[in-house]
DNA sequence: TTGGCGATCGAACGATCGTCCGAAACGCCC
DNA sequence: GGGCGTTTCGGACGATCGTTCGATCGCCAA
């Protein structure tokens, strides 16, 4: 391919090979070895581009989730309206997880694998996303809606959870699974609650272990 | 509290401890010894009950999911309706995941940590529990409803993604939370969808990552 | 040709890990 | 009180881990 690869981009050559090792084996289960072996580079080759596994980590979550966020407001600053924007929200959110799912993987999975100002950062951004995604909900929310905190989460968790069941050959794609997701969360928010929300049918107490 | 345990007793303490850490660090994190200081057992006393950290986590896993989905047939006996059915599913779900948040942390999150028969025991519970949900869901299926494996799938995300979000002093409790997500996952389901299916009104390519 | 610098590597170190072994302590029945 | 099965423990072993160090290679400028 490229015949003479730049130091920035043979690092993100390593950063592309890395976050499938850890998307595959997960992050502690993956030894410096096996990334070395899976980058084509020794064992320490590697530390003259990251000088540290969890930097290494670091460099995959950090970018990952600027590229998204990034690429997000640069969508959002030509829709004004509110339900279009939850829809290019979505959308935006989709196809970035599906086209970079062992990247998206490593940032949903291994969110706890940081520490220090590693961690720090990576939950600087989170929360800089979330809240992002929150105000965009609450754009369309109506009156006696879900919390909109609850209903955030909610749809992050439907978006997010896709990397533990979705297989290519059978599950939708990108834009027919963002309209299928666009579609059951905007009904469920956009619908007002019954007149009184009704109070649990079964009042036993929740007991918890089997006995 | 008991001044004679049981050898069974012990082992659920066992369990019960292990699960704290391994949902606090990370099983691959958490150590042997962790486990022994959190346990009161010394180190080699643990194999006395368990003989490998992987056996450990995976009597973990089948006993919290053994027990989850046998408390789901048991409350499903006597309901027929099928939308109370839905209902009870989500409500089950939840009350369980929110008293027993560790377990249920340890068997979303370090689902392949396991390998061999382990991993294939929990595979097995794993599929017959989605089974179970699929069905349920069936069950109040309209005609041209979001395929019922997506719809299943994304509502086990909203739930299981709670996890990484809930705080028990600012987000809705069990059954509160149980409401919110039955209302968003119902209304969204049931909602058919518009006379035509809406293209993608951003037609361009999903080019990925930041030039 | 040679000097120098960016890039790469093999080999090793110290730390931590899961696991095992032999002995000691405990509790119960004859 | 003596003997025996159950339970517990300290200490160690081998393996694997992340990381480092010193040497070597390749290439361009002088």
């Amino acid at each position: 391919m490229d015949p003479r690869p730049s130091y920035d981009e043979k690092l993100l050559g390593i950063l592309r090979a890395s976050a499938a090792v850890f998307a595959d084996k997960g992050y502690d289960r993956a030894s410096i070895r096996d990334i070395a072996q899976a980058t084509g580079v020794s064992l320490s080759g590697l530390y003259y581009y990251v000088s540290s596994k969890e930097e290494l980590l670091f460099l995959i979550q950090d970018h990952c989730f600027g590229t998204l966020h990034h690429r997000l407001e640069e969508l959002l600053v030509e829709v004004t309206d509110p339900g279009e924007r939850v829809r290019v929200f979505i959308r935006n959110h989709l196809r970035f997880f599906l086209a970079n799912q062992a990247e998206m993987k490593v940032l949903s999975h291994e969110a706890d694998a940081l520490s220090g100002e590693f961690a720090e950062q990576i939950l600087r951004r989170k929360r800089s996303y979330a809240r992002a995604a929150q105000e965009i909900l609450e754009g369309i929310a109506p009156p006696d809606a879900v919390e909109s905190r609850t209903a955030t989460f909610a749809l992050f968790g439907m978006m997010n959870w896709i990397y533990t069941w979705h297989r290519e050959d059978v599950d939708p794609g990108a834009d027919a699974l963002s309209e299928r997701i666009t579609h059951l969360f905007l009904n469920g928010y956009l619908t007002p609650p019954p007149p009184e929300r009704p109070g649990v049918t079964d009042g036993s107490a929740p007991s918890i272990w089997r006995s």
